[in-house]
DNA sequence: GCACCACTGG
DNA sequence: CCAGTGGTGC
């Protein structure tokens, strides 16, 4: 079983990316986030050619996830269902063939000093209790997506001069480590423990990608059992290089079931 | 000596469909209009293999005319100098090999009932006397570009529901026919006066290229003597068929010099 | 840097 | 429909 992420940064601007990438790639499941569509304007046409079932819930501008799957979900939930904010399209938990699927898309928050970055904690809380509602640590189940979160100094480039970046700020990864401790393990360094490789390189500096200036928000964690049969990890760097690319790029795993 | 005209609907946009029109047709003179680029940002570098000398007057968002031309002009001159409003970039005379060749972005004029079409009847009066001032009917000299003024009913798709419309109402073709009057030969009408083909085919209406519903507001006009030796006139509709085309295309003269 | 938005212009 | 502008968000 192959499950992938992508942060598209506009789904619009990439299905080509995201059907070439599934050509190729074939996942059970893709994730998406920051499609940057509302429902209306899903460019469904564009993509019904790959052969996967569609799932998706956006907004106008901004944020917006989707799964893609090679099966139909048996249940799709979206959002957060705890009666607080609404969670602006980026949570959407599917069930497939019996194994939850949570994709989020989690607040970048802006700056340490900002009610945003205040927003993005709580998120984080928010989800906790989520998992708590929802999912057994003890069953399989897997969450995908942009975390916003580098949790640990390898996952960053430059780590010491990012200590109050809202990605990588002491009180983000604890928030993010909160959750992991529901029960979660992030699949990439439970196989590659000392493996730097990131899955974002940000637009603004010129020669990130090239200087390999990026950082790994995007992650794929399962729970115990399932993260036991996970066999493979990989980043896909290419569409990266593409032409008109977004500023992330696609993580996959592979597990033996 | 083979001369043209387009406008571009951005330079910057279009610059791949002007190097490569260029290569493939060696005009000895190319107006451009609409480059909507302030001379500060006119991509010289993209333009510096085909080997033209340009000649260009700019503004930020709107208008703006250059020359490309094989030879260096041995004058150039930049608006009216009428001591009236600024004329916006939308004038360019220069001289090459001893003729006179004035390039011309027309205002379009809105409305019949807008200032702005008082505006483009008003600079048409300008031009003619900018032409009395700096011209003799009785030397060859050329005007090009793009006179936003669809001279004749053939010259317009359904030109019964235009009457009303700024480029074909009567007062504005008086206007234009007004500068004609002064020596001005179209040359295209001269050659083939029965011939319909448009030059512009509006972005807005889906299918006014397919259905070729379109205007011809682009025009090549020569003083008799020179007028008398235009052999060829074409419109080269690829451009418009391209990716990413301007909503004109281009318009070129052949002369026996 | 590159998406999005709303707006203006033709 | 497709340019441009300025603004916001990451």
């Amino acid at each position: 079983m192959k499950i992938a992420t992508f942060n598209v940064n506009s789904l619009r601007k990439r299905v080509g990316i995201v059907a070439d990438w599934l050509e190729r790639h074939r996942p059970d499941v893709l994730c998406l986030q920051e499609t940057k569509v509302q429902d209306s304007e899903f460019p469904l046409l564009a993509l019904a050619s790959c052969g996967y079932e569609i799932t998706y819930r956006g907004m106008k501008s901004y944020n917006g996830v989707a799964v893609l799957s090679r099966k139909k979900p048996e249940a799709v939930f979206h959002g957060f269902d705890d009666g607080g904010d609404p969670d602006e399209a980026r949570l959407l938990r599917v069930v497939i063939g019996g194994l939850p699927i949570i994709n989020t898309y989690v607040p970048q928050g802006y700056e340490i000093t900002s009610p945003k970055y205040a927003y993005k904690l709580g998120w984080y809380e928010r989800l906790r209790r989520y998992c708590d509602k929802h999912l057994s640590p003890d069953a399989p189940a897997l969450w995908c997506g942009d975390m916003n979160v580098a949790p640990r100094p390898i996952d960053v480039h430059s780590p010491e001069k990012h200590l109050k970046h809202v990605c990588y700020h002491e009180d983000a990864r604890k928030a993010y480590e909160q959750v992991l401790a529901w029960g979660w393990q992030d699949v990439f360094i439970r196989l590659y423990p000392d493996r730097q490789q990131y899955t974002f390189w940000d637009y603004r500096a010129p020669s990130s990608l090239e200087a390999n200036k990026g950082w790994r928000i995007d992650h794929i964690l399962a729970t115990a059992p399932l993260a036991e049969r996970c066999v493979r990890v990989e980043v896909d760097v290419e569409p990266r290089r593409a032409k008109d690319p977004s500023d992330h790029t696609f993580l996959w795993a592979e597990f033996s079931i």
